[in-house]
DNA sequence: TTCAAGACTGCAAACAGTTGCACTAAACCT
DNA sequence: AGGTTTAGTGCAACTGTTTGCAGTCTTGAA
């Protein structure tokens, strides 16, 4: 028995020839460990959890898909939950996963720092969009592309230009301001917090148009689209009227029309990374680049 | 020891004063208990998986959502994986699942009946949307949905309808092929396999041109939404020209222009409901209603 | 008072692996 | 040849819970 369980485990401290024999009767009989009986001697469950705002926002299936690729390549497996941007959910969910995990990554935590510090003791722990003590961080350089964007709409001739900013309590959101706010020449007027969506972004249409803004740097592509669609219903197109210029990339905006100008976001490197860090337990903080993908949706104004 | 495990998972067999003495005990330690010690013991994981074709598609979410409540509120915790729309990752995934759930629930698999009846010979399963015997079963009422698409187009004077189908494998496609076959006084033009995308419909929007119909149902939103946007690009306008339904009701399709006119799938009753189904260990076979939703993306031909 | 029944409780053996330690046998030195 | 290392193997204890069974303690009836 215990030579079996070292055949899997530790291959290189068992005999060539006993290893294979091994190996073809437990072919023969399916025999495959019990992860159950492992996770009780070893610790380690070798699942992770992984918990997102909301999975129906095109912005996270990407960095979802990858950050389960890079679990099963390690042969770990990825439980995946959804706050529903319910900053409560956040901590009741590492709660329930606590006992069962290895670790579990945040993604886009809504909570306070605060909280997030506490959890983290019960839990290994990596955030993604956050920057927090304690804890091994991923971030994406969403403040260089929000000023990348901006200075575009500069350098195309716009002098004011509003922020539809974000939820509140999200990083992302106050680093778009804080590098927004630094760009010289440009007047920004910032609109918000807003969900996080389409109909946040269609509900904002209004307080756009009376803003008088010629340009605007929308917190996520999903809001540009719906401030889009508010847009076109106030009698305003884009990019004649008004340019606007998401953040994220999505597949979605690469197809609507006008196409989106907009911040590319290195959502599956983030995704792969934190599982990575998360496995390893290297305690690091990363800042992952962003980049500013012009399209269709923002020229001069008129 | 084993009172302490009675109070937790037979209370009524434990005096009432030992267990709150138990109880505050436990509550004081922080104890909790350990699930792998107790998967070995009674055989039982309390974890469950839910394989999809794709998280990026917005079908999936609502569905994957209402799974995972369900599953939380009976104490489960679910896996979430995606094939990529890759058949054989199906059979793959079910086998790194196997040994540690005690069921799956399988969403709109693109295998074959054949190989999805081997599958359920290893793990107890429920499929959504395909009929398999030996296995629970949910289906969503597609085909009288897409009945209720075509009927609707005939009943606004269109003759040659295009039938924008989706991937092989699909269940759901043939359901759909054979319901819109059906409906007198309709010709029918099939124009497939699509990728179920947005591309796949951008990419079918030659062919619909080609075809001279004034109608199209296709596989589901995103192909409608992506096939619009193609016929756009030949010149062709929606539904002044062509009328367009989907298939899905997805959120994105409720605000992009012109509205998509398609059919409402119960997404998230069908996956709490074969989260259910698996949980009792119930083998049944249930169809849920679908329903068609009019707006914007269909009009008489002129 | 004694017994039987019934309600709790606790011992100890699983469950399926991992791991420290002791043991054997072969190979290497001197 | 005798002693020492070294590689490989197996015993047994341990992980935290469940569960069959036996034991204890009450309680009520005879």
């Amino acid at each position: 028995m215990s030579t079996v369980s070292r055949t899997f485990s530790a291959p290189h401290m068992v005999n060539a020839a006993t290893r294979t024999r091994v190996l073809t009767v437990a072919e023969e009989l399916g025999y495959r460990p019990n992860r159950a009986a492992r996770a009780l001697t070893t610790g380690r469950t070798h699942n992770l959890g992984l918990i997102v705002a909301d999975i129906a926002n095109p912005f996270f299936p990407p960095l979802i898909k990858a950050a389960h690729a890079a679990a099963r390549q390690r042969d770990y497996h990825l439980f995946v939950a959804d706050t529903d941007e319910e900053p409560a959910a956040e901590e009741e969910l590492v709660q329930a996963f606590s006992k069962q995990v290895d670790g579990v990554v945040l993604c886009s935590p809504r909570s306070s720092n605060k909280a997030l510090e506490r959890l983290a003791e019960r839990v290994p722990f990596v955030v993604i969009n956050r920057r927090l003590r304690g804890a091994a961080t991923v971030l994406m350089d969403v403040g260089h592309g929000a000023r990348l964007a901006v200075e575009h709409l500069a350098g195309l001739g716009h002098r004011r230009v509003a922020l539809v900013s974000g939820p509140a309590g999200s990083w992302t959101s106050s680093e778009i301001r804080t590098a927004a706010e630094q760009v010289p020449g440009v007047e920004l007027v910032v609109i918000g917090p807003n969900a996080p969506t389409e109909r946040g972004g269609l509900a904002a249409a209004g307080r756009v148009r009376d803003s008088g803004v010629t340009g605007v740097l929308a917190y996520n592509d999903l809001v540009a689209i719906g401030l889009i669609e508010g847009l076109g219903d106030l009698g305003l197109s884009v990019p004649q009227d008004v340019s606007v210029v998401g953040i994220d990339d999505i597949v979605s905006g690469r197809l609507n029309r006008p196409k989106l100008t907009t911040v590319a976001m290195p959502t599956a490197a983030a995704g792969r990374l934190a599982v990575d860090l998360l496995i390893q337990e290297v305690s690091a903080t990363t800042s992952l680049e962003t980049r500013l993908v012009v399209r269709d949706s923002t020229a001069p104004p008129r």
